[in-house]
RNA sequence: GGGCGCAUGGCUCAGCUGGUUAGAGCGCCGCGUUCACAUCGCGGAGAUCGAAGGUUCGAAUCCUUCUGCGCCCACCA
């Protein structure tokens, strides 16, 4: 083994040998517990930054533990076609080529996006096969494929025939920019500054005018009319009345509308119905007749002057500003702060848009997705969310399925020219089912990405079909992603799910945080601060990549990475690269162990390691369980560094160097190999490739069936917690000892003293069962503390000239001649007095008070005793070394 | 406008159900290359836990208000 640890090489080797053995192919015959997952599928022409990293490496630890724990794990890997963003990938692709979709045709377009669907497909799933995931990729699904394609058509039918499709003229959001309609989700409002302008619009009979607020003037061609509030007295008598608007000169009438705010504005609002969800609602109340004066992208036409036809709409909104200004028709422009819809996919504009469009009726389907939350049968982690998830489903809207793009999942509804029929179908219809016609045309529009999405956890698994695989997969436990697509994606699964399986998909809902950097803002390529998972793994390896990136975050917060993040990984793996190397070092040749050596021959620090290292698997299955990657990644970390290498490493080297008694030796040994082996069993699904490699130098030296107990780790046995192993009290006395020591070290450190130089230390133990304790471990701290002699006893006379300390009321002297320099010692021995004085103050002032000692638990005022009895005898003690000083 | 989250040493964060002398990593300072690891070891300095109230015998931890930052939702033109 290398002296640093390399994972160039030893990462794609083991990958090769995972898909080679068939390691994580679900078996959908077996008999053993299941446990399954599906991935988030990523855009097909994506490609993997921080969050996929953070989202696989989090699923990977889940399934790679169950994987361990015994079950047959299935985790469904695939792609999602992810209709806008990839239609909008390849026209910009074409755009360099001077073409656009329309002149290539639907059809050849079509080819076109699934040229580059195989291409950029290669892409994503070679990036996730080096991030480590132990994914199915015998079962890969992506969701345009055959059988997610007859999901979608099976439901849609199967919606329509449930009264739950309806086809409607609504007002959607539109974005002019990819000529589509979109969902409510896709549509996010971001706050920008923007200008509220008010205009006069003159009275009909030319009697006065009525000031109308808008953050839109472009629209006031499509105006049809003024709307009040009816208890409004400013303009009560006006209603019924007209206004002659201007620039088109139509004359609208004054209405009265409840939905207008006094308060705002003017108290006037113009009413444009085609171009606005409130208007358009007001028009509906009031029998007015939209008139769209806007083209799909967001031109100006319609019934308006010649003058802004074929304008932009943003070019259109100056022209009117100024054609009214010079009409002396605007009262002021104020600035106006508000949030404006951006498309999800390009960030236009979007447009609110009067359109024939396709929508689920949503109501019905989020009921009883609502009611498993609040039967707590679906858990959120963290918990908050839940609120999120029941907020948004009580206040559901339906929700626009349609999309006037080609690239998705073309609407299974096909009208017949001849009488008018609208066929919804699972199978393309040749003849219409209503007059025998021929003459049968699909719609046009494609369905929402989401709309296969939603079907995700069981159209992967062959449903509607009743496969095996289905059957045996069906439902999965635990469902992890991004805050940020709980709407889109994990309440309409949920929604799917108890439609179409009568089941809950999954019942974990695992939420992590977002990907930031420094400053906290979000990781995106437009802003050019995304860090690369490519170039952490290339640089420190995927294990550090995934091992930092579990470290550095709390369950469900957000994580703020900078590169020197990775340097956490980086630096752990390399420890436990030499940890192992160093194990493995000790053994000549080959070694078998059939077990523990039996507790007469385990000393206080084989008992501490094994009491320590069983606590930390029960609290890392703990952790596990709840999801708490942190704690889990973080008490891996703490157990294998400081326990295991920093003390229990360096105090069994002493028995492993050691030739004299082989017992002894291979006892260290084995104790050595069993902690390491069973915190890298545990270590394995946070990095999986090193672990790996390192298990792979175990099982040629190492013959232990107990602990090695499979060719790779990943189907080895997760470590089980040893009650019988934890021993506190050990671990209590085995704290002193380093106490002590440390606290020699560091006497030696303040009074620099070189470590060549040895010196002995008289120890004055405080009670019996600790003389017994520092004694059974006396050769140890003067190892550890450089001493060529340690003296433990109750009654032991100080030294004349020492460094003094108090380690839990034991008192130790250390003796160095010419070396203590006494006025080091006379300020640590200051400051320690005045510590321990301002300790006992407050100690004291807590147990005069009759309220603590009344109202505290006895067992509470009992420990406050004892530590304020401790505290003056180390007082008394300090004050004598002081003395003894001087 | 509603909801949620975060404010802990120079930096990045832990701290689960209230009771420790408030932890870690990075950075910093000192010492160190004896044979696992300088991507290392040993030691040290550095925090009145955002502010003000409150509950409690006791609060970083629970409640209220405030300040700052962030996120989500929402049809005030």
């Amino acid at each position: 083994m290398e002296k640093q640890y390399d994972p160039k090489g030893i990462e794609n080797k083991w990958h090769d040998a995972w898909t080679e053995n068939k390691l994580f192919v679900a078996d959908e015959k077996t008999t053993k517990p299941v446990y399954s997952v599906v991935i988030p599928p990523p855009n097909v022409t994506g490609i993997l930054h921080m969050g996929h990293a953070l989202n696989n490496t989090v699923q990977d630890i889940i399934v790679r533990h169950k994987r361990m724990s015994g079950c047959e794990v299935l985790w469904v890997v695939g792609t999602d076609h992810a209709g806008i963003a990839t239609q909008n990938v390849v026209e910009r692709q074409l755009a360099k080529e001077k073409l656009t979709r329309h002149d290539l045709g639907r059809e050849k377009f079509v080819e076109r996006v699934w040229e580059w669907k195989t291409q950029y497909h290669a892409t994503i799933t070679s990036q996730l096969k080096r991030l480590g995931t132990s994914v199915d990729w015998s079962r890969e699904r992506f969701t345009m494929d055959e059988g997610l394609s007859a999901a979608v058509r099976k439901v849609f039918v199967s919606l329509y025939n449930d009264d739950l499709i309806y086809r409607g003229k609504y007002i959607i959001n539109w974005c002019p920019r990819c000529r589509t309609a979109l969902s409510d989700e896709e549509a996010e409002h971001k706050d920008s500054k923007g200008k509220l302008y008010h205009f006069k619009y003159p009275l009909a009979d030319g009697s006065g005018h009525v000031t109308v607020a808008t953050t839109r003037p472009e629209t006031m061609l499509g105006d049809t009319a003024v709307a009040v509030n009816p208890t409004d007295d400013r303009y009560r008598y006006l209603i019924g009345s007209h206004i002659m608007l201007p620039l088109v000169n139509r004359k609208i009438p004054i209405i009265a509308d409840d939905f207008v705010d006094k308060s705002f504005g003017t108290g006037a609002v113009k009413v444009t119905p085609a171009h606005d969800p409130n208007d358009y609602a007001i028009a509906q109340r009031h029998y007015l007749k939209p008139i769209i004066i806007m083209d799909e992208g967001a031109t100006m036409t319609g019934p308006i002057p010649d003058k802004y036809k074929g304008l932009d709409r943003f070019a259109c909104r100056k022209e009117i500003v100024a054609d009214l200004t010079a009409l002396g028709l605007v009262d002021t422009i104020e600035d106006h702060d508000h949030a404006v819809g951006q498309c999800y996919r390009c960030s236009t504009v979007v447009e609110p848009y009067y359109s024939d469009q396709w929508f689920v009726k949503m109501a019905p389907l989020a009921a009883k997705a609502l009611a498993a939350a609040k039967k707590n049968t679906i858990t959120f982690y963290p918990e908050r969310y839940k609120k999120t998830y029941t907020d948004w489903m009580e206040n559901i809207r339906d929700w626009c399925i349609s999309r006037q793009i080609w690239w998705g999942h073309r609407i299974p509804v096909w009208y017949c020219d001849e009488c008018k029929a609208v066929i919804v179908s699972e199978t393309d219809p040749t003849i219409c089912t209503h007059c025998d016609s021929t003459k049968l045309r699909q719609d046009n529009d494609v369905l929402d990405t989401w709309f296969s999405s939603w079907l995700w956890p069981f159209s992967t698994m062959g449903w509607p079909q009743h496969t095996d695989l289905y059957k045996k997969f069906y439902p999965t436990t635990s469902l992890t992603t991004a805050p940020e697509i709980l709407f889109f994606w994990v309440a309409r699964m949920l929604m799917a799910g108890i439609y179409c399986t009568k089941q809950l998909p999954f019942t974990d809902i695992v939420l992590h945080g977002t990907v930031r950097d420094k400053s906290g803002r979000k990781m995106s390529k437009s802003l050019g601060n995304s860090i690369d998972p490519l170039d952490v793994i290339n640089v420190n390896g995927a294990d550090a990549l995934r091992f930092s990136l579990m470290m550095t975050t709390a369950q469900g917060a957000d994580v703020y990475l900078s590169p020197d993040t990775f340097e956490i990984g980086r630096n752990f793996c390399n420890k436990l690269w030499n940890a192992a190397r160093f194990v493995l070092g000790t053994i000549p040749e080959k070694v078998t162990i059939t077990a523990l050596p039996p507790v007469f021959r385990l000393d206080g620090a084989d008992i501490w390691m094994l009491s320590r290292l069983s606590k930390t698997i029960a609290a890392v299955e703990s952790a596990l369980q709840t999801y708490r990657h942190n704690e889990a990644a973080r008490l891996l970390y703490d157990c294998t560094w400081h326990d295991f290498c920093d003390w229990y490493v360096e105090l069994k080297k002493a028995d492993l160097y050691q030739t004299e008694d082989a017992e002894k030796q291979a006892d260290a040994r084995a104790l050595c190999i069993h902690v390491l082996g069973t915190l890298q069993k545990m270590l394995h699904p946070f990095m999986p490739f090193i672990i790996e490699e390192i298990w792979s130098h175990l099982r040629e030296k190492i013959t232990y069936n107990n602990l090695i107990d499979a060719q790779f780790i990943s189907c080895a046995s997760f470590p089980k917690s040893n009650k019988d192993q934890i021993n506190d009290a050990i671990e209590a006395e085995f704290t002193l000892v380093q106490n002590v020591i440390t606290a020699i070290r560091t006497m030696r450190a303040e009074n620099n003293i070189p470590p060549d130089k040895k010196g002995t230390a008289k120890i004055v133990t405080a009670t019996p069962s600790d003389l017994a304790s520092l004694t059974a471990h006396k050769a140890r701290i003067e190892h550890f503390a450089k001493l060529t002699s340690a003296t433990i006893g109750a009654d032991l006379v100080r030294p004349s000239f020492c460094a003094s300390s108090i380690v839990a009321g034991n008192q130790v002297f250390l003796e160095l001649e010419g070396l203590i320099d006494k006025q080091v010692e006379l300020e640590r021995l200051a400051k320690e007095i005045a510590r321990t004085q301002s300790l006992i103050e407050s100690t004291q002032k807590r147990l005069e008070s009759p309220a603590f000692t009344g109202k505290a638990p006895a067992e509470v005022v009992a420990k406050e005793e004892e530590k304020l009895c401790g505290l003056k005898s180390n007082l008394e003690k300090l004050n004598q070394s002081l003395a003894a000083l001087h």
